[in-house]
DNA sequence: TAGATTGTTAATCGATTAACAATC
DNA sequence: TAGATTGTTAATCGATTAACAATC
């Protein structure tokens, strides 16, 4: 319930992970689901499904299982706090950024996007996941006014590493970041995820033609 | 060099991070590095900068370092093999298909896209980072025809597990999957890259609402 | 009570880091 | 030769898995 201060990242990173199959439990009408049967769907451990929901304090019942919507709630509340959403703004509304900006509005929870900024003339004033498209001129007088805690940032690579310092001096606490460069390196104050679509693909390029699974002593 | 057989995950995923440091050495005009300066660039150890390049057969130089085009060239050649491009279909061609189409072409090596697919009558016959956009109808036949080794699924997630398995009928070994479902527990006969934009954002909220890195015993 | 399943501690496993001899 | 830096083995650290007593 309480954070006990000692939750590792690895667990942090699959309780988005819980949520959705506990998601589809919930809609297909499950009540009580057990550390095994989770375990066997999501393709890990029971051991690792009941050490994991003990980080955060116990919310099974033992002999019975754990109760969905308990769970969900339980998990929910960590992952997008009590109902609080973190203000967000994206910026670059490209084809990266518009696809990126209706995840936000739609597949999580715990977020408001707030704001949307890009250079391209041809973009500003046009609407996009509800929120009207801004010029980058107007980010600082933006921040200022509405405190945003996120940035989403689909811009070129470049633009992304003097951006980033631009955002900490403008109070930024998290950046979701998709250029190709490692912002987490050069601003350790930020929280930042790093998400680089290209580095996905070439290892699974290696993986394809590299494969250890078969045949092989 | 040649494969030990015994290359880890974590490994595997930091080689594209490698490839992209040593391209911007090498932009820079450097030709030598150091295991050291490598590591405090990417934020990491120099012990693990070595332990990893070995995996593959040392090509550094005692006392001096590692030469920053043959270390470029190496991993390069791991990733993308020896210059055959792997055949690559994308099906999905909305906003986020076609955001994720011009990395495959702009921002990775070793893939080749040869042919995207939507149900939407909008899109089909559009062209596509280079390609035509074609109905899904015909996508068993183009696949008789063209045998793609991967797939990018940018798809909702409903559709996302009936169309894997049918990919794997089809002769499909690789799926990159941006669906909010985890095809590698259903598929395990198909190297999977599960890439859930939604869980990234969601933990990272997660860490926004908890800081641990702060003045805490 | 008996069966089931959790909470939790202990054992294992694997990855990262440290150390140092080899060598350029 | 002396200094630097790799290759590689050993030590540490952390995460996963196994085991089992507690308990519903």
């Amino acid at each position: 319930m309480s954070i006990q201060g000692k939750v590792s990242l690895p667990v942090i990173k699959r309780l988005p992970k819980y949520y959705r199959y506990l998601k589809n439990l919930s809609a297909d009408g499950r009540d009580k689901i057990s550390s095994s049967e989770l375990a066997r769907m999501m393709g890990t451990t029971a051991s690792q499904v009941r050490q994991d929901f003990n980080c955060f304090g116990g919310f099974g019942q033992q002999g019975i299982g754990y109760k969905v919507d308990v769970l969900l709630a339980e998990i929910g509340k960590l992952l997008f706090g009590d109902g609080e959403l973190l203000p967000t703004i994206l910026i670059g509304a490209g084809r990266l950024g518009s696809a990126v900006s209706s995840f936000i509005s739609r597949d999580t929870n715990g977020y408001r996007l707030i704001g949307a900024f890009d250079i391209n003339p041809a973009l500003i004033g046009h609407e996009m996941s509800g929120v009207r498209i801004l010029p980058l001129e107007e980010l600082d007088a933006f921040c200022a006014e509405h405190q945003p805690a996120v940035a989403v940032l689909c811009v070129p690579r470049q633009s992304a590493v003097e951006l980033a310092g631009h955002l900490v001096r403008l109070g930024i606490q998290g950046v979701w970041n998709f250029s190709h460069y490692d912002l987490s390196v050069e601003y350790p104050q930020l929280t930042v995820e790093n998400v680089h679509l290209g580095d996905s693909l070439m290892s699974l390029g290696y993986r394809l033609r590299n494969p250890e699974s078969e045949h092989k002593g």
